[in-house]
Formats: structure tokens, C-alpha cells, sequence
DNA sequence: CATGGGCTTTAGCTTCTCTAAACGCTATAG
DNA sequence: CTATAGCGTTTAGAGAAGCTAAAGCCCATG
């Protein structure tokens, strides 16, 4: 920036402003009394905008990780752990956004998507977290008053029905679970519907019914006894957790330590079931 | 504005921060989260540069008049009548400078100027507004105590020293003053001086001794009867106080309302002035 | 009277930013 | 299913704005 440059901009701005903001005195330049009374309002405009900025670019130095998830994975899964993620790296703002559009990864908008389905995500670096299986499950109340030890015991229940608009096929409904277990006399197609994995767990805490539940999403109920899984048939399906981002964004800090974590997240998840499941012999 | 130059612009936008602004859909543009964030402080920023900025213009757009006057015409004669010309023009705020110099003028930072001079002020537009006599007087207590009564008391008196620096030959001081009327026996050049013709006004009014005063600034202190002039001779002096400013300023409102006022109010003055000496027989 | 600092002026080049027009996409109407 | 309208983007080119370098000015200092 040359002297002249300068000077060119103060007198275009002193035009513009119709007043003098300098003056010219011998020993140099003075601010008039007009700037003088204007500069700390100016001060303050300017340091809003460079706050105002950082927001914006908050995202490129590694201040901010934007998380999409499905809604019930984030509600029941993503979010009871993500304390520790904030823990380890307290500099980091964590911005989830629930929902189910996968579209935001291709505006830049979001770093990381964390999505249920069958892991084809064209453009995107993919890697499988959790696998997913489907298990009837009830409230503890509700197994003490009305017990569900057989599948036929489903009779005297109100079932509750996942209705998450998925396209798996493997994914089992009541009336296709009944019918592979030879179950008859029931109506796999009765009961209340919820559109979200999640509400349908939350239901199913609250005592109204059994449901066919996500196991990943139910785990944390169960372990917490809020929830039992007395049948203990839990049906694999194709479907599973995927975590998902741009390429470019692999480079930022904050995206590396997330995935880095929530890989880690998922596999002591998947080995504690594990281990669950050997001891109860499913 | 063409639409394609605000998309090139926002795109821009977008590069400089690093981040999206805007989601595109099929039905527009939307403002993404981390936009969505800053856009409170932007708008504030913005708000405030605004502001800052009409702050400096404020001269233009008839909001601000600055003034600058000697410092003792501003403080015992400008000073007492501006709050009729504020009543007058509530939308204007004055911003008064007392000082001695007159180069504010030709940087644009001042629209009008009241001089005490010659009246030779080239380049400006120039009016006349009221001449100066000079006349002892001192505080009512003090003509109590000891009394002046012929120019021969002022033996027993304090004098009181004008000393501003005016090249003005015809404004006379003690000195001058006392050999004009053939006062012997009295030392012209003793007693406290003040570099500001107020401020020997003020020492008068405090009874210190026996002030040789400009009677356009007396006169307030004069009507208030906190100071007589029981001598009542009056000398003229050559200079006067002068209303000046640049030309381009005259077409602005505020400056037009203030020259019609200030030129009414030094008519007004005179006027009682004379009043005044005729009733006085000065 | 010469020197030097601080700011301004000038000319010319570079860069930015605008306009105009074509293009692409999606939703709605026929 | 094609046509059309709405909205935003892309492109090329013209125009404006901003920068640099160098000369110029003014005043203070030695």
C-alpha cells in the first residue's frame, strides 16, 4: 500500500462524506473533531463485522465441526456421547443438525454426516460404523404386569411400529417378524405408528406397548433398565450406520478428531455388545 | 444491480469465508446456519457504520452547525443567546469551538466563524456584526467601598489588564487610556493581566479591581448589574466582531438559519445599546 | 539556503465489478 | 409429456476503481 493510494482513498471518503476528516497540518495529519466523535462508533462497527466474519469462517480454522445425523440416531446414540467428544476437545463447537437430508454435504454446509443406510453415498468418503438389528422390546412395568416370555405372549400386547420411512427391505416390520416366527392370531398391522425410530423406543419406555426397536438406538435404554428385551431374538438387517463426508473436508483438524472418535465410539459400542450377547446367549 | 452481479458477488463471499452462505434449492436461496448466526451481528455492524457514517455527514444534511468564535465572545455574548437559536432550531445541533484561529474555516471542518478583527478576511463571505468600545467598570461592591467617580479615582484602584493579542492599534490599554485624559500618578502597567478579555470581565465581577473591558462583553454582566461603569466613557475601537464563512457553506440551511439569527440579535444588541448611552447621555 | 519528512498529485497499469445475454434447473400449466 | 415461467448461474466484454511509481509541494530544521 503506497502513501498515495492512501491518500487517493481519505480525500474519495472526505468527498464522499461531504466533510473533512483529517487536518493537514505541518506536522502531519489530525483527525477533525467530526472523526474524532465518529471513530469509536466506527471502532465498534468494524470489530462487529470482524466478529461477525469469524463466525463465518469459524468452520475453516478448525472452531467449528457441523454434524448431521438422523434424527434418532443423533437423539438416542449421537448425542449421550458426544459430552465426551466436546470433553476432549473443548475448543471445538460442535453444531448437530437432526435430519434427514444428505443433500447439506454437497453445499459445504455440513462436515460430517452420520446416516442409516446401505453405504452407497457416491462422492463421499464412507466408513461403516455399527451394524443394526431389530428386537422386541417393553418396559419393565409392563413385563411385570402383562410378561412377554414367548412370542405368542405379542396377543395380549399393543405393538408399537417403527414407521422411519426406510427402503430396506430386510428391515422387518411386526407383520413380517410375526410371520417368520409362525406367530398367528395377531395383527402385525394394529397399533399406534411412529415416523421416527426413536419415538417409537420413547413409547415403549413409557409402557404403552412393545416395540420393534433399533437395538442400536434401545441399547442405552436397556442397559439403563428402562427397557427390557425379554425374547432376546434380535434379526439382523442390511441396513447400518454410516459415517459420511466430503473429501476436502478430511483435511480440517476438527473433522479428523471426530472421526478418529466416534470410529473409536462405535467399536467399543459394538464390542460391548458383543460381550452382552455372549453372556446372554443370543 | 444485475442478478449476475450479485451472484458473482455472493460467490466472492463464499470463497472469501471459506463456508456457504446460501443453500441452493429449487425454490431459491436460503440462508444457511452459520449465515443465519451472523447475520444479527452483521446487521448490527452494518447499523453501526451507518450510524458512524451519518455522523460525519451529519453537517451536510442540515443536522450539525460548527461554530467557532474568539473564546471570550463565545463565552460572554454567543454562549448566553444560543439557547434561543437551539430553541429555534431543535434539529440542529451546534457544535461551538472556541479558539483564536481561523484556518478551520478553509478546511471545511467549520462553517462559521465570528472574528474580532479588521474585517479583512479574503476568500469569505464577511458581514459586520456589532463594533467594540472599550469602558471601565468594576463590580458593584467595590464602587460601594471606593468609590470611582472621576477618572483621577482610579488612583486608589486595582487595574485590571486586557491582554489579548490583538494587533489592534486603536484599543486602548490603561496606559494609553489614563494619558488620554490627563490622569497623572497612576501606573498604567500595574496589576493582574489575562490573556482573555472574558476573563479580566470575570475579575472585575469578583471585585478585584477596576477592569478597561470590550462593552459588548461587559454589557450582560453590565444589564445583571454585577459590574457598573460609573464613568461611562465609552471609547470606539477600530475592530469588530465579524460573522465569516466560506462560501459553499451559505447554501447549506443551517447556516442561512444561523446568519439570520445571529445578524437579528447583534442588530437587536445595538439597538439597545443606544437605547441605553441616549438615556445615559453617554 | 539546502535537506528531509510528510503528504499530495499525476499518469498509467492492473484488477475488480458491472452489464447483457445465454444457460440450467425446477415447478407449474396446458 | 411438452411448454413455459421463475430463479439463479455462467460467460464475455466493457467500464470503473484502485494501486504503484515518481514527481511535486510545503514546511520545518540544520
Amino acid at each position: 500500500m503506497t502513501p498515495g493510494a492512501v491518500s487517493q482513498q481519505i480525500q474519495n471518503l472526505e468527498d464522499y462524506v461531504g466533510a473533512a476528516l483529517f487536518k493537514r497540518t505541518p506536522k502531519g495529519l489530525l483527525l477533525t473533531d467530526a472523526a474524532q466523535t465518529a471513530l469509536p462508533a466506527l471502532r465498534e462497527a468494524f470489530d462487529r463485522l470482524a466478529e461477525a466474519a469469524s463466525m463465518l469462517t469459524a468452520a475453516v480454522d478448525g472452531r467449528r465441526l457441523t454434524l448431521t445425523a438422523a434424527p434418532s440416531f443423533a437423539a438416542k446414540w449421537l448425542v449421550p456421547r458426544l459430552g465426551k467428544f466436546e470433553e476432549l476437545h473443548p475448543q471445538v463447537d460442535v453444531w448437530l443438525s437432526a435430519g434427514l437430508e444428505l443433500v447439506d454435504l454437497s453445499t459445504g454446509e455440513v462436515d460430517i454426516a452420520i446416516r442409516y443406510g446401505g453405504g452407497r453415498y457416491p462422492g463421499l468418503e464412507v466408513r461403516r460404523l455399527i451394524g443394526e438389528t431389530v428386537i422386541p422390546v417393553l418396559s419393565p412395568d409392563l413385563q411385570a404386569t402383562n410378561p412377554l416370555n414367548t412370542p405368542a405372549d405379542l396377543a395380549g400386547h399393543i405393538l408399537l411400529h417403527d414407521g422411519s420411512p426406510e427402503p430396506d427391505d430386510s428391515c422387518p416390520d411386526w407383520t413380517m417378524w410375526l410371520a417368520a416366527r409362525g406367530v398367528r392370531g395377531v395383527d402385525g398391522a394394529r397399533g399406534p405408528r411412529f415416523n421416527q425410530s426413536s419415538l417409537v423406543i420413547e413409547a415403549a419406555v413409557n409402557g404403552r406397548g412393545v416395540a420393534l426397536a433399533k437395538r442400536t438406538l434401545a441399547q442405552a435404554d436397556l442397559d439403563a433398565g428402562r427397557l427390557v428385551a425379554p425374547l432376546q431374538i434380535a434379526t439382523a438387517v442390511d441396513f447400518a450406520y454410516y459415517v459420511v463426508h466430503p473429501k476436502a473436508k478430511g483435511r480440517l483438524p476438527q473433522v479428523k478428531a471426530f472421526l478418529n472418535w466416534i470410529i473409536a465410539e462405535a467399536e467399543a459400542h459394538e464390542a460391548a455388545l458383543l460381550a452382552l450377547d455372549n453372556g446372554a446367549g443370543i
